[in-house]
DNA sequence: ACCTGAACACCGTTCAAGT
DNA sequence: ACCTGAACACCGTTCAAGT
């Protein structure tokens, strides 16, 4: 990443900024020209700084996801190892359900691994890495059943989350909460 | 509902034939102005017939709904209780996620009261009673845990649905089934 | 009663022209 | 190196004018 000219690096910066807060106030589907407009820049600085949407996502967001790989570290040192993938399952459905529609985002970025820009694929494939390791440990354990993907688990989530912005919070983490006991279960149940 | 000249009949019949299609090839945000043009009507004429965005979705899925309406009373008269929930929620899914978008819409429209046009309205309210029927005769029976609401579920199971159309249908069908056992299980395991 | 399409106020995205 | 804004091709929605 080589140094930026200092008014590129200002204006970077207040994109940001305006960017984080428009995006959470309106969704990830806010109008990109509107955000060029409050930072007080052309449009075409914004295209220049983040070249799609995604970019612009992936910059807000990858705090937040490395703060959840080292989220995971963290519980996996200092708590029973069902308890740490429950507990960090929780966090990651908190944090996705802050901007509305990154849940679906998440999807498609997870599942595609073509989308997204090249940054934010990496910080997520640590995050995700990090998960993976916490639910192969629940499993070693047999707190969680055998039978299910981190990827399966990572993407249940991603939708549960969704719900916190359509039907409210609460209604959200009862549904999590349900599912975290599918995944407590034996599993294979049915014929 | 008085009776519409022949033409306007006709025009809305085309109307809601193109924008079955559309809808199905690019999800609930399609251009209305694009199927107004492929069904060879002035965009005039679509507003007329349906006033908004979902209205037209309503008239659209009406009869898809009313099927699952009745196919509820099917399964509760024919099956064991837990059976023919988990039966009918699977039905709910695959037809929810036909549509690319419409999960999202239907959590919506199930829980504001107020958003979606009258018609929809009744009639996902008498899906929604039929469902609550087979819900509380599977709690009755045990076969389901007894703190849970239909409401939960029912959105649990939109939001589910929603997977299919961002990382394919089998990551979809698995974690429903994982929720599914996580309704089977007792409940309120953790402190 | 019903249909049409121009009109308005917005988008996303690109790119020549400027400094 | 970086910024700007006009230009293009689209939207959703309304409403006067037509039949």
């Amino acid at each position: 990443m080589p140094e930026l000219r200092a008014d590129a690096r200002r204006n970077r910066d207040e994109l940001l900024d305006v960017a984080r807060q428009v995006i959470r106030e309106e969704g990830v589907d806010a109008s990109l020209r509107d955000i060029a407009r409050r930072a007080g820049v052309g449009i075409g600085t914004l295209y220049r700084h983040f070249p799609t949407r995604e970019a612009l996502l992936g910059a807000i967001i990858g705090d937040g996801v490395r703060r959840l790989s080292a989220r995971a570290a963290d519980l996996s040192a200092t708590r029973a190892p069902g308890e740490a993938l429950e507990e960090w399952l929780t966090d990651v459905a908190r944090r996705i359900g802050t901007y509305r529609g990154l849940p679906g985002t998440m999807l498609e970025l997870v599942w595609d691994l073509e989308a997204g820009d090249k940054d934010l694929r990496v910080t997520c494939g640590d995050m995700m890495d990090a998960g993976r390791r916490l639910l192969a440990r629940a499993q070693a354990d047999h707190a969680v059943r055998p039978d299910v993907t981190f990827d399966d688990v990572f993407i249940a989530v991603a939708a549960i989350s969704g719900i916190a912005h359509k039907s409210g919070p609460d209604p959200a983490a009862r549904v999590l909460a349900v599912y975290l006991d599918g995944l407590r279960s034996a599993g294979a149940t049915r014929s």
